[in-house]
DNA sequence: ACATACATCTCGCGA
DNA sequence: TCGCGAGGTGTATGT
């Protein structure tokens, strides 16, 4: 049931059959979509087992494996792209095999019975655009300090101190030192203590206060307290607000373009 | 080319039939594969566009939803199980769209040509075993404390103190408070100052002194550092190793079992 | 190669 | 429902 070199689908495949499509989607870099009954076996910086069920198996052109089962987002077991695989048959089932060095794991998915087997040659060369993100938010206090605290001015970006990095670093309208840690998702314990780890690692040097700033859009109460009984700040930052303003500058440069070339 | 219950394959399927099948398929909680021409708009915690391209689109019995490129492990937009699905023709596309609650998101996915469109039946109640988790080593601890340190005798497991939970908590041989710390993967900054900060709380309360250590396969040198200006320490542990013991255990139980009976 | 930090992280467990 | 922490996390970005 061959169609063409784009896709071809086959329907309940003797092992042979499969095998021989198998080995030549690895070949060929085509994405591999395999449903049947197998089971899965594990072994590498963990190790696990599945038994015997029915489940969808995708091997990617970059040859990443995902082994889904009928429920969740995550797939039960998996190998990242780049790993070697493998198809044999043995005794009545068919198993793929995909080993990974650094670190050393191994992937062996067996299907006794496969239902469905689809090859699929992908043409997608789209740019994928993503907003919001943690690096939009620094991107946009940099462009607009006031959304942070009126006065700001930042100094630096991304700052290297002994164990880590500082996202943002500027002066206060009072001329005092300020350090901020931003977040995209509510802050937590963790947030507050890397703070708090940046705070004393520049106050010993320079030997002078510090303030300490937490830019997230939200913070739960018990971390709110930690915060407070360690001298620090928080300040309520929507990810989305950051995008929005981003998205204004970017709007006004063109316009400023615009305007120069006219 | 309806099969049966258990799956279907459609190929190049007009919009109309890969409607009425992404319906019913929706319906009978089926898992959905298809392989088409699309573009993508996600909005909620972040957004995203991606424009139109030749993907592999998943949509499972619980509603999860995965939209993947012919490479990586990742899908390149998704949404968890439990969203709320709508299928819709527009113009000369059919739309496919997952809506979730808390967070309020957003996923649209945009076909205007399908190759392929299958609904399997999975029918997998197999379980999942994990060995060497972080919870075995715990338990391996537990078990043997002599992994850790000779003549440490645990006390709790997992005890609540005021920030978070310590992993385990015990006596030494010289009768001094032992807190530890355990990870299954090398040992990072943050695992430091999360024991570091356990310490703290535990050492105000109790008004005595306390050894912490980070059990862990490994620790980087710079964090080592770190380690030791805080007082602390840190013993490598593998948690394969710590499978192994527990699977000895566990065949000791079996023997001491069969003794019994005989 | 190693270390660090982000992620639309997801997922499960408790309060 | 929220908060917290694990995960075979993966992935990008430095050194």
């Amino acid at each position: 049931m061959v169609d063409d070199d784009k896709f071809t689908v086959l329907k309940n495949p003797s092992l042979q059959e499969a095998k021989t499509i198998i080995e030549k989607s690895f070949l060929n870099k085509t994405t591999l979509v395999v449903a049947g009954n197998c089971k899965v076996i594990y072994d590498g910086r963990a190790s696990s087992k599945l038994d015997f069920g029915e489940r969808l198996i995708i091997v990617k052109r970059d040859r990443a494996i995902l082994v889904h089962r009928s429920k969740g987002y995550e797939p039960v077991n998996w190998q990242p792209s780049g790993c070697i695989l493998h198809v044999k048959i043995i005794k009545n089932s068919i198993q793929i095999s995909a080993i990974r060095h650094n670190p050393r794991e191994m992937l062996k998915v067996i299907f006794n019975k496969i239902f469905m087997l689809s090859t699929l040659l992908l043409d997608d060369s789209a740019d994928f655009t993503l907003f919001a993100s943690e690096k939009d938010m620094h991107q946009a206090i940099l462009i607009k300090p006031s959304l942070v605290e009126k006065g700001l001015k930042p100094i630096s970006y991304e700052k290297k101190v002994t164990p880590g990095f500082i996202d943002v670093y500027g002066v206060d309208k009072n001329g005092k030192l300020v350090i901020i840690e931003v977040k995209r998702k509510n802050a937590g314990k963790e947030a507050v203590l890397q703070l708090a780890n940046y705070i004393k690692a520049i106050e010993t040097k320079a030997n002078r206060d510090i303030r300490g700033i937490i830019v997230a859009p939200n913070i739960s109460k018990g971390v709110q307290r930690l915060l407070m009984s360690l001298n620090l700040e928080f300040i309520a930052l929507d990810p989305r607000l950051c995008a929005k303003v981003l998205k204004k500058t970017e709007n006004a440069k063109l316009e400023t373009y615009f305007y120069k070339k006219n």
